[in-house]
DNA sequence: TTGTACGCGTTATCAG
DNA sequence: CTGATAACGCGTACAA
């Protein structure tokens, strides 16, 4: 038996609208009977019906986002941030994971669809065409928040992985005449695509040739980390540096080092990417572009709250800083 | 314009509750009119709407988890695995995120409430009386997951803390005469309370006296692990062990060993809690007390679902599996 | 300031 | 096999 405004109202001997008024802070009230029906409330521990409430005013007061990996601590600071912002703005999270699954990417693009979703963030790795039509013919406010969108009509809120790449290029290049990256998944991740573009760049303006030797494909995790380095280094007998597109992969990296007694940095720079916080209780320290989670999750959040307003939003790609930060794991 | 299933209906040329007998695979529909309406389904891109759907049929297909910290890898884990299982069920996960505050508790649960959540799993530090009265009250099948329960009429799932914790102690007496705990908020956390009480129980039975100084409270974090780290060990100058509540804090321990020129595992040996992921890829490698966030997250589904079909649940308290794993950073 | 009556989109019952 | 109709719980004109 659960309970509803009608057992409430009849309790409290005034009329559903009346309940339905105190229940959403109608000034139109009288204090005495506001009182009154609180009480009742309180008293038969009475639980507004959200389905009921969504389906009359057709605003679920929710938010859907999907993203990749929920063993991503980058990720997870940045949804930490989302929630909380939402909160403060009486939006509910529903988050979806897809695990870099496209086939769980739409599954939860649909899901959300159904749940009326007020506002959907992507921070899924790839932005397949099916992605991104099955958002657009959905006609819910959305960012997109793994990377750069050529679409001028969608909304993306990302760290500049291009610049952030390239600036990581700069660097190693003072060290070293060349270096190796560990990637991302080939077809998969925009951030890895744009991240690859970066080092390209540098490696073309300083007329260098990009081999693929120097090339290794990970998938994030510590383990690809530590294989890729592997693989790097019995390649490429000089290699010096490494830019590993994630911490953890740079982790690994370095455990791999440690294991076969190849000095860090002395004999190689390793350099990551996000700065999550095992990035500094890991000896030696590594060298990592940070961005903020917080950050990332706050303009996330600022700008869909515009969009679900329909106010209009200046840019259509807006970048949060980063910052490359040197630790012991290099020079 | 929102399409409903009257504009299915209609441009399809049958009644309501044809369609929805489509939708819901009922067999009492000709394979023509079903391959008609599935057709103007996908023409008219028709969504169902959850909100009508949930407050007829009072099912919401939601499940309600909320855990304390979107940092901790392990929970994470747990909940991947929730979701996984959760998803084949037809079920979806809404989470929320406490932070170990009871507020954000209570208000989680209310919120849960009111979206008529199907089942519940709270995975939060503390089971305070209050967040158990209103769990109680709500009649919604609930699974409690950190620690143990001694209300007879509520279920958990969770690893043995106790018995873990005990495991830890038997070991490390065999190392040294006396170890120090890093421990988690005072009271706040039951797992930190029952791994306390393993500890007590180990100390007791070995007659040794537990003495204040052998123990830190830490929060869970890698920097509360490195503090707690540098207080021990300057507050106990022949302390040859340490026994951290969980994987974070124990590599920041580490991490202040290191900083100091302290040797693991020769002059202190160092145990950790969970098994993350990156307890292997530190170096040392952390011993450290492994569960898996995989059987945690099956078991509780399996037995959620258990609940919520109104079938017999042989347990109060159900205890996944746990294994002492020693690695370099002791003996 | 309060109450009445309708409709949101779906499913379930009943009749055909 | 199909269709009409009531009901789920709530918010909101409109009337009083």
């Amino acid at each position: 038996m659960t309970i509803t405004m009608k057992d409430v109202a009849s309790k409290a001997g005034v009329s559903l609208s009346t309940v339905s008024r105190v229940i959403n802070n109608s000034t139109l009230v009288s204090k005495e009977t506001t009182i009154k029906v609180k009480k009742t409330i309180d008293q038969l521990d009475y639980q507004i019906n959200d389905s009921a409430r969504a389906l009359r005013t057709n605003i679920s007061n929710l938010i859907g986002v999907i993203g990749a990996g929920m063993d991503n601590p980058f990720l997870m600071n940045a949804l930490k941030s989302i929630e909380t912002k939402a909160l403060k703005k009486n939006y509910n999270i529903i988050y979806g994971d897809s695990d870099g699954e496209l086939e769980q990417e739409l599954y939860y693009v649909n899901m959300f669809k159904q749940k009326k979703v007020d506002g959907l963030i992507i921070m899924t790795a790839n932005f397949s065409d099916e992605l991104i039509n099955s958002v657009k013919r959905s006609n819910i406010s959305t960012i997109f928040a793994s990377g750069y969108l050529d679409q001028t009509d969608l909304l993306s809120v990302t760290v500049n992985n291009i610049k952030a790449a390239e600036d990581v290029s700069d660097y190693l290049f003072d060290l070293s005449d060349y270096f190796a990256i560990i990637r991302g998944p080939y077809n998969d991740s925009v951030a890895s695509k744009e991240r690859m573009q970066g080092v390209k760049n540098k490696y073309k303006e300083y007329n260098i040739d990009l081999k693929d030797k120097y090339i290794s494909e990970g998938n994030f995790t510590f383990e690809s980390g530590y294989k890729s380095a592997e693989i790097l280094l019995n390649n490429n007998k000089d290699l010096k540096a490494i830019f590993a597109f994630n911490d953890q992969m740079a982790i690994g990296a370095i455990k791999y080092c440690l294991d076969n007694k190849i000095k860090i940095p002395e004999e190689i720079s390793i350099v990551g990417f996000d700065g999550i916080e095992a990035s500094k209780y890991i000896k030696p320290t590594l060298s990592t572009v940070f961005q903020s989670g917080n950050d990332l999750g706050s303009e996330i959040m600022e700008n869909l709250l515009k969009l679900m307003a329909d106010e209009n939003v200046e840019n259509d790609n807006i970048f949060i800083p980063h910052k490359l930060i040197i630790r012991e794991s290099s020079i």
